[in-house]
DNA sequence: AAACACTGTTAAATGAATTTAACACTATTG
DNA sequence: CAATAGTGTTAAATTCATTTAACAGTGTTT
């Protein structure tokens, strides 16, 4: 028995689904993705592309022959809108709840849809409706107007941020953070 | 000129930043870290520690002679209180807005407090200031309440999330992704 | 003080993700 | 159809974070 392509169901490393997301934005704009597509959209040179497709594909994310244009298998499309919605929703969050400029979430949307778990996006999500709930969008409003009220409040200059937020019991945590160790 | 030892303006790779905060968590709760202490604390082999230490301290944020326990300095203390920082404001929204269960914020805490923005965090923490003023904390009970009735809601099958959530302009955005790249 | 148990470091190897330089294939166009 | 421009791959090197195995230093116990 000759061993069959990756089936996939293991992850992918952040970076492997970052492409995964950049073939789908580029599939869904202009139907396929070129090797030289991504790389620029991802500012990275084409053989860490190459090198990347080639990845996907023995994962079964992607069909790819060489010196053609690359398409998302079933599986690459489910993956890649898993991704692409874990996006959104952070996106939104961190803009139209949290008030973050949008050239700045956009960035920090990027690296956390990689990272974040299904669960809190979940709850990220159940955020979101709430505050499209009729009559709640004035509580988004009430605290648009306490953010900017807060704006010229110093944060403490030695400790930058905790100083009025209880802390949490590292003891008690320091347990798990083996666990939390193996997403770094 | 000998080159100085890096006076550290720099950022940290995630992976040293963790390091830096694990130091910073020993040395709160028993006054000082040991090697392996860290290693068991972040489950991995000593050597890692050792060289990730060696690198901090080349970078003039702990201060250690070897075989002996490591201490962080001004600077290196100053940059883990902003990490761990971060690590509360992000554990605490998670919790106590969001309501994830407590082992998946640590997780989720845990990953996200080295790639989340300065201004973002910010924002997270006007949110938690916003719930704990007088009157408001009512509003987060709304919220709960509305979470649990949301949990019988399937997700989408197909694309998992965001079916009901308006899609971000990823033409306008592409630009932008290049910037993004550089974080992951 | 010799033996033993820790604790910490060095050395060597690995794997992931990247880069540059060079080469190979494709397609257009003159 | 040959030259050229563009697209994609391979090869080799680099950097970072890690591992295991072996060794070195420290300290306690008897």
């Amino acid at each position: 028995m000759t061993p069959q392509p990756h089936h996939s169901r293991g992850s992918l490393s952040p970076s492997l689904e970052h492409y995964l997301r950049a073939i789908f934005d580029l599939q869904e704009s202009k139907g396929y993705a070129r090797v030289t597509d991504i790389a620029s959209m991802l500012g990275v040179a084409k053989p860490a592309v190459s090198a990347a497709v080639k990845t996907l594909r023995s994962n079964g994310l992607v069909s790819h022959r060489v010196y053609e244009s690359i398409l998302l298998t079933e599986e690459g499309a489910k993956r890649a809108k898993g991704v692409s919605g874990k996006f959104s929703i952070l996106m939104h969050f961190l803009t139209d709840v949290l008030g973050v400029e949008e050239e700045q979430a956009f960035v920090d949307a990027c690296v956390m849809e990689h990272y974040v778990s299904g669960n809190s996006i979940d709850r990220f999500l159940d955020l979101l409706r709430f505050f499209e709930e009729p009559g709640n969008q004035e509580i988004l409003e009430k605290f648009h107007q306490f953010r900017r009220s807060c704006e010229s409040v110093d944060t403490c200059p030695t400790c930058s941020y905790h100083c009025d937020i209880s802390v949490i019991d590292f003891d008690d945590m320091s347990k798990k953070i083996k666990q939390s160790k193996r997403r770094i």
